[in-house]
DNA sequence: ATTTACTATTGTCTTTTAGACAACAGTGCT
DNA sequence: AGCACTGTTGTCTAAAAGACAATAGTAAAT
């Protein structure tokens, strides 16, 4: 059985509550609609019309149905619609706002891609660590590590987002690695700035996050240099783990654990990087085809 | 095309990566999966795998196309898994909080049609005011009228929810319609009564919602002797549009409009009725058919 | 560079299934 | 009781998916 088919007919009928009329809108003869809804039934084992010759009624089994699979069925049809070919292509201005480091190391060529596919797309592109409002409008996507979520977004998470303390293998080699937090004063760290001031490296005590006391060798608020500076073996840095992923995996940087627990730059080490959109624009194409895009293209799991 | 069959092998050939296992694991040549794809590759006039002989790989069109269709696929299966009478029924305790008076006019109803579809759920009825937290657990399901939504919580809107001045038409032609709010104080007027006292009637006053000083002639919280006394015809009463629907309808009831503006009961005179759950729950088929049932049975629109 | 092993694709036949069309049957209305 | 309408069933035809064997293309190994 053509199963979308049968369902395709299931919904229609299920509004026309008559056969010749469902019929005639497919273009099929009504024994078909007939049949197929038949099969649908006999597949389910359940009945979802009551029928007489002469009326027509959804069961309320058919109600669940219903309600269950028109949604599905929209969304099959919008999916062909995003990347069918004979479709016209989203357009328009598309307003993004990303964390600067994440958003010009993974946001940015992702976005260089999407344009590939799409490209009546424009970009406003807006790189901040402030957080941009979506329900007043000032952005249409917002990439961001998630604490709190406002009300009325929907998140779709991306991938882990915590600090982890990193040194190059000559500088561990050199100088040993830090044992304790306390380790850590009198060593050459390298901090990250932010509007509010230098990032304060947090270690917790019994259950309360506490800054440390540390003198950095180095502060920007530029992440890149931070991490050629312990690239090339100059000190620790705390830094996010999509940051110095690869590094790691290219044995480039060691990760160094810290015997009286993980440090973090908030009050909690385990945050998510998260896509938030405003719900209602997700009915026009191009926020549609962004998001799907972008939490396929950054994504790392279910 | 059996485009639901593409969609299948295509959603497990995303996954593999590979037509042979594909094939395997629907138990035709791999042929056939080549084909489908071929097909659905052409009916979207689009590519969605980059192959040779030797390797298959997702195009990035091919990723939004995913992520669309794959929640799609799993919703019609969902649904076939709730309706179908093969699959073992859902079974548990089901509590559902709701307001009182459309809980007993409205809910208790559905619920017994709900007791028919699926004989193995079992009903806790919770008949409050109160404001009862779903995250915290102390129910699955409420119905209230909302007016700020709590975190995490989906809200499905079942009909619209607002408080109209009603009266029957021999009170009328005995006593005449007041024009104005103020014609309201030396009125027989009925009201209800709540935990926290007797429902104010508010009325706007360039733009602040303030409360009306009336002497009731009876206070009652319970709202069907309330409806009665309008319908004896011996006074006025603010009361739900959906608890006077049918009443208006059949011409027991009429609706009356003030010049200076609607009365409400809260600071807003267009509220809905939802059916509240917490999204983690969805999960459970007893959930989820009295979620979709009572929407199906409940809801009054698109 | 050449061979090898693996895997997608293509060709052809068979089976399944949807559709067309006509005849039939049940139902609500006059 | 008869009429008009509409859903169902029977039979045939057309289309499409599956089976199976053969082919072609590619990445890796020698």
């Amino acid at each position: 059985m053509d199963k979308l088919r049968a369902l395709k007919y299931f919904v229609n009928l299920a509004n026309t509550l008559n056969f010749s009329t469902t019929a005639e809108h497919f273009g099929v003869p009504s024994s078909s609609v007939s049949r197929r809804i038949k099969d649908l039934e006999a597949e389910l084992s359940a009945t979802l019309f009551e029928r007489t010759t002469r009326t027509v009624q959804l069961t309320d089994l058919g109600k669940v149905y219903l309600l269950e699979v028109s949604t599905a069925l929209q969304s099959i049809e919008m999916a062909d619609e995003l990347v069918g070919a004979q479709s016209k292509s989203p357009t328009g201005m598309l307003r993004i706002t990303a964390m600067p480091a994440y958003g010009e190391r993974f946001v940015l060529p992702a976005l260089e891609k999407l344009r590939g596919l799409y490209n009546n797309i424009d970009f406003d592109v807006n790189l901040t660590d402030q957080v941009i409002n979506l329900a007043s409008n000032d952005a249409d996507i917002a990439i961001r590590s998630a604490s709190t979520l406002p009300d009325n977004v929907v998140a779709r998470r991306l991938c882990d987002h915590q600090f982890v303390l990193v040194a190059s293998p000559e500088y561990v080699s050199n100088n040993g690695a830090p044992k304790t937090s306390t380790d850590l004063t009198d060593r050459a760290v390298f901090m990250y700035r932010t509007q509010h001031g230098t990032l304060d490296w947090l270690t917790s005590r019994e259950g309360v996050w506490q800054p440390l006391k540390l003198n950095p060798k180095f502060v920007s608020n530029y992440g890149q240099s931070i991490l050629d500076n312990v690239l090339a073996g100059r000190g620790l840095a705390l830094l996010p783990n999509w940051g110095v992923a690869q590094d790691i995996k290219a044995d480039r940087l060691l990760v160094l654990e810290l015997e009286d627990g993980p440090l973090s730059t908030r009050g909690n080490n385990s945050l998510g990087m998260y896509l938030l959109y405003h719900p209602p624009k997700f009915r026009l194409q191009k926020i549609r085809v962004a998001v799907d895009f972008l939490v396929a293209e950054l994504g790392d799991g279910p």
